[in-house]
DNA sequence: TCCTCCCTGTTC
DNA sequence: GAACAGGGAGGA
């Protein structure tokens, strides 16, 4: 379940590994991974990585075909997605669903080599995830993308929290809505509502502009701590380089119903809100 | 605003 | 062999 600071991580470990290169093919293994833009594959061969970034969930390659304008491949990693890169003639595995087949780094003004130096693997065992191929300049007009609210780690903490307020719904609905603010996922959500010591049922309106601050800064800590933590490591992620994150033994409360509160001691308590499996502490949070 | 569904591997 | 994990689309 890669958000924010796990898909960050898969980023800045897959970025050294493709940024640079060139693609030589794609193979797409299963048809609905490819969500979008099967008909931009023509232009992929010969096409430079020029960047590899992170927006909300998403992690972007752009790239810059040999004759046409800049595309962008857009992965959705969802619960599952993961990258990995693999040398040259390694065979699909099991839950592989797209190949990038890749040069070597070319240096400034040289023509791609024809051997093929690597393969990036795009794997997703439950196929939630998927791959959108679109011009750069049609981005904007991508749905989802105009949709997604501001980056919480590049905004002010005021600014989270007069957004976290409209709406009558659950807080932890307002903190999982991607159009509210953009990355946060059930961990993200369940850790920072218990460390701004706020219920996840809590209605957004009810709550204080000061509050909804300290659940906002709560926020955009936890964040910063699982980003340096390489991620949360929970069942079967991991980075581009197949290394696990270490912010799962960091949990407060996910995963933790029926253990004790660290703050009071007291049981946690299982729920469901907004659909999601919750836990909180009764007590600690209000 | 809230619920169901998509999907497969793991756990009970 | 059922329950569960869950981001986001789509419908009630």
């Amino acid at each position: 379940m890669p958000e924010l600071p796990e898909v960050e991580t898969i980023v800045r470990t897959l970025r050294p590994q493709v940024a640079g290169r060139k693609i030589t093919g794609v193979q797409v293994l299963l048809p609905k991974t490819l969500q979008a833009g099967a008909e931009f594959l023509p232009l992929l061969a010969g096409a430079r990585i020029a960047a590899v970034r992170r927006r909300a969930k998403l992690a972007l390659l752009d790239l810059e075909p040999a004759n046409s304008p800049p595309l962008v491949a857009a992965f959705h990693l969802k619960m599952t997605g993961s990258f990995f890169v693999h040398s040259p003639g390694t065979a699909p595995l099991k839950h592989t669903r797209l190949i990038f087949d890749l040069t070597e780094a070319d240096a400034a003004g040289t023509e791609p080599q024809s051997q093929p130096s690597g393969r990036l693997f795009f794997d997703d065992t439950r196929t939630f995830g998927y791959c959108r191929i679109m011009p750069h300049e049609s981005l904007p007009l991508w749905d989802f993308w105009a949709k997604l609210g501001p980056e919480p780690l590049e905004t002010p903490a005021a600014e989270l929290a007069v957004r976290l307020k409209a709406g009558n719904r659950a807080i932890k609905a307002a903190v999982l809505d991607q159009t509210v603010l953009a990355g946060a996922g059930n961990i993200y959500a369940d850790e920072s509502l218990f460390a701004a010591g706020i219920a996840p049922t809590a209605r957004g309106r009810e709550i204080s502009l000061a509050r909804l601050t300290v659940l906002a800064e709560a926020l955009q800590a936890v964040l910063q701590k699982s980003i340096e933590e390489c991620g949360s490591s929970i069942r079967d992620y991991r980075d581009a380089q197949g290394n696990a994150g270490a912010f799962q033994n960091c949990f407060a409360v996910y995963g933790r119903a029926g253990q004790a509160c660290v703050r009071c001691g007291m049981p946690l308590q299982g729920a469901r809100v907004a659909g999601r499996s919750t836990v909180f502490c009764p007590k600690c949070q209000k």
